[in-house]
DNA sequence: GAGTAGATCCTCT
DNA sequence: GAGGATCTACTCA
């Protein structure tokens, strides 16, 4: 399978690009176990302007430093102290948007997925949430940073394409703090998937 | 089934 | 020193 270029990720309309990430297979490789999930659900995050973002009004500190990279880099760290989230970066250098993926559907290296969560069986709860996917997957913070031309992580096209009306667009989740918008429609996901995180159908 | 509290630690002020 | 792009479990109905 082809990695996704780095230009998918260096244009300007992040919510396109969101869009477009759903259906795409994010792989990781670590230690030569190789484990992978198709993406069901992103979350925008549209920089300097967006107040649930960490780059809001152009914040730049150490941790954030990655989304003002150019796109194609992962963006990794540590909420609530418990939960890894990882991030797609995209735009031009210096413009710090990024997306969040949220929730997977298991592909590949599933036993090993279980073994690193401690399950002993699939269900849906594996890879739905962004704290759970990262654990899932292996992603840690020391992974911020990291390209997504790179043979440990990184994310591929296997020609699974959606149909318009199996993508869904809603409100994000956990970003109350950010009033007016804390609802704005930044999260996409495909209709009717087990794996997308909120209540099960 | 729905609502709420607790866990737990890194980062910025 | 405070709070967060979350998840789970437990309570109550």
């Amino acid at each position: 399978m082809k990695k996704i270029p780095a230009l998918f990720y260096q244009r300007k309309d992040v919510l396109l690009i969101a869009k477009q990430l759903l259906g795409k297979i994010l792989v990781t490789k670590f230690n030569k176990t190789e484990t992978s999930g198709r993406i069901v659900e992103v979350e925008a995050y549209a920089g300097a302007t967006d107040k649930a973002s960490h780059a809001y009004m152009g914040r730049r500190t150490a941790r954030n430093e990655i989304m003002y990279a150019e796109g194609g880099h992962a963006y990794v760290y540590l909420c609530y102290g418990i939960h890894h989230l990882f991030n797609v970066v995209t735009n031009y250098k210096d413009i710090p948007h990024a997306i969040l993926v949220r929730a997977l559907e298991p592909v590949s290296g599933i036993e090993i997925m279980l073994d690193r969560v401690g399950k002993e069986k699939l269900d849906n709860t594996l890879t739905r949430g962004p704290g759970n996917l990262s654990k899932a997957l292996g992603i840690f913070t020391k992974h911020s940073g990291v390209s997504l031309q790179s043979d440990e992580l990184f994310i591929t096209d296997d020609g699974f394409r959606l149909k318009k009306d199996q993508i869904l667009a809603s409100p994000r989740i956990g970003v109350d703090y950010a009033g007016d918008h804390a609802l704005l429609p930044y999260r996409f996901y495909i209709k009717g998937n087990l794996f997308v995180s909120g209540k099960p159908k």
